[in-house]
DNA sequence: TGACAATAGGTGTTGCAACACCTATTATAG
DNA sequence: CTATAATAGGTGTTGCAACACCTATTGTCA
C-alpha cells in the first residue's frame, strides 16, 4: 500500500497543521468580532448592519438591489430582506421600487446613514488599532497577504 | 498643532492597513465557519456544539463544569446552560451534579458523543485542508505565527 | 398572444444567541 | 448560629439568522 492511499505521519502532521492555522483564524476572527459588535452595540448597531451602511456608502447615490447587498457581504446573506428592512425603519436607509422593471428594489443610504458613519469613521479605525495596532507595518502586510492567499483557492 | 495630536497622513495609512487586515481576517474566518458549518450540519451539529464536543473530549473522564466549558470556547459562550442542554438531549452529553458541593454540575462526554467525534474527524481534516491545503507548511507557520501574535496584546 | 420559465423580492417558521434576571448552594463574618 | 456575600447554574425574553416556501414581475418561445 502506498502513501498515495494511506495517510502517512508526514501527511498527518500536515493536517494538524492546517486545523491549528484554521482554529487561529476562527480565534481571531471571533476576537475581533466581539470587540467591534461591542463598540458598535453603543451606536445601536450590529456587525451587519454596520456592514450593510459601509456597502451602501460605498454603493453611492445609484444604490443597490438588495440581493447585490447580500452578495457584497462579508458573510453571504440570504435574508437581506429583513435585514435593510430593519435599517429603513432605523431611518439610516431608503427603498424605492426601480420604475422600469418593478421587480428590482433599490435601497440607499439616507442622510442620517450617512452621518452616523462618518462619526463612526475614526472610532472603527482606533478599534482596529486597538485590536491588532501592535503588528508592525511588515506583519501586517504579510498577514494580509497570506490571507488573500488563503481565501484563493486553486 | 502638532502631528501627535492630529492625524497624519502617515498614520492615516497604517490605519487603513489596520482596517484591511482586520477585514480580511474576518472575512477569510466567514468563509471557513460557512463552510465547515455547512460539513457538521450533514451531523445535526452547529460549530458551537461540535467545539463544545471537542473541548468534552479534551477534558477527558472527569468532564468540566458549565461555566468552564464557556470559558474554552472559541467565543466566550453566556449561555452554556442550553448549549450543553441541547448536547445532552442529543445524547452526546451527560450531566450530574457534583455531590461535594452541589452548585456544580459537571459535564462529560458519553460514548456517543466520542463515537460522533470519532467519525468527524478525518472528515473535518479534509475540510480544513480543502480549504486552506493549498498553502505551502512555511506559509501556514507564518500564518499561525502571525495570527498568534495579532491576538497577543500588550 | 398565452403559457411557462426565470428572476427579484417578501414572508412564516424555527433555532440559536445575548441579555438580564432569578434560584440554589456554599463560604464568610459578626 | 445566623445574616449576608459570593458563586454556579437556570430561566424568560428578545432579536437576529437560516431555511423553505410564496408572490410579483418580466423574459421567452410555441
Amino acid at each position: 500500500m502506498s502513501d498515495l492511499s494511506s495517510t502517512s505521519a508526514l501527511d498527518q502532521r500536515q493536517k494538524r497543521l492546517e486545523e491549528e492555522v484554521s482554529l487561529e483564524i476562527l480565534r481571531t476572527a471571533a476576537g475581533l468580532e466581539h470587540f467591534l459588535a461591542e463598540g458598535l452595540k453603543a451606536h445601536g448597531l450590529t456587525m451587519t448592519q454596520y456592514n450593510v451602511l459601509r456597502i451602501l456608502r460605498g454603493a453611492g447615490s445609484s444604490g443597490l438591489c438588495r440581493n447585490d447587498v447580500g452578495a457584497r457581504m462579508i458573510a453571504p446573506v440570504p435574508d437581506a430582506t429583513r435585514l435593510i428592512d430593519r435599517l429603513i425603519s432605523a431611518g439610516y436607509a431608503q427603498k424605492d421600487t426601480n420604475p422600469d422593471d418593478r421587480r428590482y428594489t433599490t435601497t440607499r443610504i439616507t442622510k442620517e446613514g450617512l452621518n452616523l458613519l462618518a462619526r463612526l469613521d475614526e472610532p472603527i479605525l482606533d478599534m482596529h488599532r486597538s485590536q491588532i495596532g501592535h503588528l508592525s507595518s511588515d506583519e501586517l502586510d504579510q498577514l494580509a497577504t497570506l490571507l488573500k492567499a488563503a481565501r484563493n483557492q486553486p
